[in-house]
DNA sequence: GTGATTGCAAATCTTTTGCACTAAA
DNA sequence: TTTAGTGCAAAAGATTTGCAATCAC
């Protein structure tokens, strides 16, 4: 588990993104990928670095995640102000915002399939659709 | 135009929704609800309050963003990181972001209507589903 | 070696807050 | 009056940036 195996993938994901697998990028790359789906915010993961025992900067969490949504690997949700979630789930999907906690959940695909869409404005294509579906508590 | 009629709707607009007609409330109710429908974030609205000649100072259009949100008057939307919009339309729309501006555009109701919703999660409730179409240019 | 990456601390930006002052009822 | 509302300046958060030190190749 603690063996450099596990990071075989990792760095050739990082490699393949153009970035180079340095120690904190793997750590962090570890930690985002390593298991189910995850939505953090860089202090979140910041934590869990510094838990795990990986000493990082802030500044370099904040770099990392935004190195990694731009190659591709992650996808920034903004559903609360002043708050920026990194999804490790780049798949078409969308998100169940629990408001109390502040927390997020994907929506299993076939729960939410947009049918019609309205044509992108002219000079402008669809980047991406969000829908969120924010929960209060009953 | 600048006579006292034009405030008489929004006098008992702010009353209804228990807020105290005060002179900066006025003002702000009339830049936002006055015209067409509007997507601001408090920055501008403090800009365009103090171009129109009204002397209100920054917390107090935040402190008034709020409580016309709470009081169901406008609708708070987030969709970028470190910035919230100001929604004055009210009604169930939903909204294409321009990712280059930064602006926002309300949906026509017609050209998307959401058919299917997952169940809400046990113990919570929807509150609100919002759909968000980012833009990019072509 | 050399250019990319990191860490730190300071800076920035949006938003909130405490509190004395002012205005609405 | 009396209580709510306002303005200011300071504080609080999240995020970014500049730059010297460090690391991957």
């Amino acid at each position: 588990m603690t063996t450099k195996r596990p990071y075989r993938d990792l760095i050739a994901r990082l490699k393949d993104a153009g970035l180079r697998p340095t120690r904190q990028r793997l750590a962090l790359a570890k930690l985002l990928f390593g298991a189910c789906d995850r939505h953090l915010t860089a202090e979140q993961l910041h934590a869990e670095a510094l838990e795990a025992g990986v000493r990082v900067s802030l500044a370099t969490v904040y770099n990392s995640l935004h190195q990694f949504t731009s190659a591709g690997l992650l996808r920034e949700v903004v559903v609360e102000p002043g708050r920026s979630y990194f999804d490790t789930n780049i798949e078409d999907h969308h998100h169940f915002f629990y408001e109390d906690s502040g927390s997020l959940q994907d929506i299993p695909t076939e729960q939410l399939r947009l049918t019609s869409l309205p044509d992108a404005p002219s000079g402008t294509r669809i980047a991406r659709v969000d829908v969120t579906i924010r929960l209060s508590k009953n």
